[in-house]
DNA sequence: AATGAATGAGGTTTCATTCAT
DNA sequence: GATGAATGAAACCTCATTCAT
């Protein structure tokens, strides 16, 4: 299944599906949403959804699938463009905070929907696998350049980046005031570098 | 309604249908979860699920009444044993984990549920408001003590240890293979308070 | 079962389950009443109800029972002080929407769900029997006194009665302003004997 | 909204499970009708029936609006047929049994549940009124041409009418044994217009 | 006798999915 | 391919009735 879109009888209906569908789990969360409704917001009916998708569950797998190879690419894309350890970690932070920024649905079936759903948890493993390893080359690259310190736990980097960021995102979503959120990268990165503690007195 | 218990006509069968609540949203999820098979894990009649609480919704918002209050307890009380700002967010942090690592059905239900459902929108936000004012009291005091930086953009630093927290825990909770949760405290402290960055080299 | 008040345990909490019962089903209907709506009315348990009512129906049974033969005992008794039929009928109609007006919950349970339930369709007969008997009665009289004309179907004459007493009834039920029922007797009385025919001019 | 079967996706379903539903009505009471009832007796599955109606209650409330247009059409034709007040009262009185004589179901839903159910009482308002109506033209009308009395209440002779035709529409409904409903038409007209009084003796 | 918590059958309604057109 | 009416399983919830206390 290299793009699932090929498979389909009409592409075009098969990603006016897709996206009526992540705008309508973004509004009502995935039990709520029903397949009528779905079909509605993407002008077909009922029974046309089930000739480009096996079931409900099957239009939120598609769409994992066909926004994470688009997303991640564009991760992998950006941390290339970085010249060092700091800069591919900038780079990510800013291309993760745009991205979701860009498509709020998105963002929201991401964020909210996946952890829920039982039904998508390997999937979902594998996402985060996949960032995990985007962080875990960064860590290693940065502590060869000596910017970053030797002796972390390469795990635990990974869960601190993707946990900040994540939460900042959904901070984002929640909020009353829509913000810039690309904006917030730099202060993140800060962060990430060198924490919240004070920088001890250099000594003599 | 300090405790809801109370109000109850048995509270023994109050609690009894909670935790049995809670064990099946922990494993099939609240929308894959029915009243009978609730029913049928506290060992009760269907019906009886209904004296005890309007309705599947309100199962999930008694539990977050009940057990946020009970765990935010636990959460102030460890903050207020630590002498200072460091120790009180390494006190915190052990006792985030330790509570949700004691309870793992809480755990899955707070991490997975908690953000998913619409309904309870309001109510997870208050959740994140007591955590993120604990967090920055803290902060405070640490920047008084000059332990931690000035400068901090103090809603940030609450994203920042909110989301790494939950990430580890939402890791531990998907891991095939059980570690000790509480014994990754210190090093996510250490993350914290001095970042992935390398010491600058001390120049003499 | 002479006086079913008198097997039960506790005549008077017999009758106050009876009257509570009937002012619920002239509030919401007889299947929107619950059991324990009437038991709350009352001001007893829901199983207390059992003690004194084999079911639901029974209640509704055992009204009609004693509130008919009540109500019925002063029809007769109303009738017999009438030294002539059409003050005979005059006294019927009287009693008959007085008893109506001074107990509105009976009036709007007879009215309403006598003729709805299936179940106590054998007991209205009975009723509707006993009244066209006091009628038959008053009629054959009248006939005998020649005030009334010979040549009536009296069966008709029967329903003619009953049936604008119960509309007259029922449009006072569901007026939105009170008025006195008793009152109408003597004009509907009118309307029975003379008809609403001009009077042939007397010639000659 | 002229005629709802419009509205519907297949008018011939629409009035299968219309007149199925009133079928069960009549037969077994609203509230003990159950919609799988309904749908088996229209011979379709039980989620059919949402497509065609909102809910059981919306049922009776079409069967209403629908039986009630066409039930005063033909009640309002024989009246204009009629050439002055005492036949325009005949032909009103013989319409109306025939009508409920020719549909059974319709007749016990008209005279059982459209009293008993509160849910109702605004529209059988409606139609009391429109055949008040009706019955106040005739009235007048007879009154001008000085068949009928004047000084009658009109209010009164309206629940006179409507009445005694229910009362024996009701009786014809129960009896054991069938008779022709509408051969009573002027044995009624007969009591309304004369009473039961005995004609007064022709003086001189 | 009185209670009222517990029961569970059965009702209404929704909605994913199918399939004749 | 596209449709959308029809299906019927299954969910939630109510409430008459029972029975241990």
């Amino acid at each position: 299944m290299a793009d699932p879109a090929q498979n389909s009888v009409n592409p075009d209906k098969y990603h006016r599906i897709l996206e009526a569908a992540i705008g309508v789990f973004a509004e009502q969360g995935f039990f709520n949403a029903t397949v009528s409704k779905i079909a509605r917001a993407a002008g077909v009916a009922d029974g046309t959804i089930y000739l480009y998708f096996k079931n409900k569950n099957d239009i939120l797998l598609h769409f994992f699938n066909y926004k994470t190879k688009e997303v991640f690419g564009t991760f992998r894309h950006e941390v290339d463009k970085g010249d060092n350890a700091r800069e591919k970690l900038r780079n990510l932070i800013k291309a993760h905070l745009r991205e979701f920024q860009k498509d709020r649905n998105m963002a929201v079936v991401f964020q909210a929907e996946a952890r829920q759903i039982r039904y998508f948890e390997v999937y979902i493993k594998d996402l985060t696998n996949m960032y995990f390893d985007l962080v875990g080359e960064i860590v290693v690259q940065g502590q060869e350049e000596s910017v970053f310190r030797r002796g972390l736990d390469p795990s635990l980097v990974k869960r601190f980046i993707l946990g900040t960021v994540d939460e900042v995102i959904n901070t984002w979503l929640h909020a009353a005031r829509k913000y810039d959120l690309e904006a917030q990268a730099d202060a993140i990165v800060d962060l990430f570098v060198n924490g919240i503690g004070a920088t001890p007195p250099v000594k003599e």
